[in-house]
DNA sequence: AAGAACTCCTGTTGGC
DNA sequence: TGCCAACAGGAGTTCT
């Protein structure tokens, strides 16, 4: 899926086509993406303005006048498309269509009060919808065990140690962890523990020093967490093969990429003579360099 | 209770 | 060219 940065480059742009707008019509295709679509779904959306476009984690939520949130996820291969009803039917450079229009995967469609409209795509389906009350929505099973933002304020050196003290976990299963930190998966686990010279093996207890004081390595690692979701937030994510942004047009962060997806390749650590390796760790790929990752 | 494995689904890629 | 296995950005559930 898109990672925090990826689903940050949707909000943006769905917020200037959505906020302030009403939907007008909610087209849903199918009953279920990975989860049933809730009772009434379009029938609860039609008429709603949407006061404001927020995001938790990988959750884009939006706010509705009448006091629920709808919630959404993007999965593995969910996309928002958004056509301003006076350019052609879908954007230039949007792949995955087929003659006449029509998309495979389309399951949503939002039509606004302002002319625009909203397209859901998702291949595997691994994305949902939902709706939740606003007054509840902490306490919701989706959030409520959450953890911190890493490019809101709380993330530190010193509350990564006190997370990540006594774990055994590998340091890359730990940063994967939504309930720790949220919002970071494969790519910028990969990416954040090659700047921080960490190995993704090392258990991620070794962070925290004497009495859970922060480690300086703790101290790098929340630092280069930051820097390199900044960094790709403001290249608009990465787009391997699925993602884009919601005019159709595709990130560039992937060409910023130290390890990730680079296996073989030399390590780009000034000085250091690593060769990026693959290693797999709760099934899923890690790219490293064992020789400057400690 | 932590940690790992399994699961959902479809599409693409690489090896033979 | 075709066939098949492996793999893909997530995360809830189920095991050990």
């Amino acid at each position: 899926m898109p990672e925090l940065p990826e689903v940050e480059t949707v909000r943006r742009g769905l917020e200037p086509a959505m906020v302030g707008a009403r939907f007008a019509a909610v087209d849903q295709r199918r009953p279920d993406l990975r989860f049933p679509f809730p009772e009434r779904f379009a029938e609860r959306l039609t008429g709603q303005e949407i006061i404001a476009l927020g995001r938790r984690a990988k959750y884009l939520l939006a706010d509705l006048a009448g006091g629920e949130v709808l919630v959404m996820h993007l999965g593995m291969t969910g996309r928002f498309i958004v056509h301003d009803g006076a350019g052609p039917a879908h954007a230039p450079g949007d792949f995955h269509r087929e003659a006449g229009g029509a998309a495979r995967h389309d399951h949503v469609v939002f039509r606004l009060s302002n002319g625009a409209s909203i397209t859901y795509n998702d291949a595997r389906r691994f994305g949902f919808m939902t709706l939740v009350p606003r007054a509840g929505l902490g306490e919701h099973p989706l959030f409520r065990n959450l953890g911190i933002e890493p490019l809101g304020n709380e993330l530190d050196g010193a509350v990564l140690a006190r997370l990540f003290a006594g774990r055994m976990t590998p340091l890359k299963a730990a940063l994967m962890d939504q309930r720790l930190v949220a919002g970071l998966g494969n790519i910028y686990v990969c990416e954040a523990l090659h700047r921080a010279g960490l190995s993704p093996e090392r258990a991620a207890g070794t962070l925290a020093g004497k009495a859970g004081r922060p480690t300086e390595r703790a101290r790098k690692l929340a630092a280069v967490i930051r820097e390199v979701l900044q960094e790709a937030v403001e290249a608009g994510g990465s787009t391997l093969r699925d993602y884009a942004k919601t005019d159709g047009s595709l990130g560039y962060f992937q060409h910023a990429f130290r390890v990730y997806d680079r296996e073989h390749e030399p390590c780009p650590t000034p000085g250091c003579r690593g060769v990026i390796r693959r290693l797999v760790q709760s099934g899923r790929s890690t790219f490293h360099c064992a020789h400057c990752q400690r």
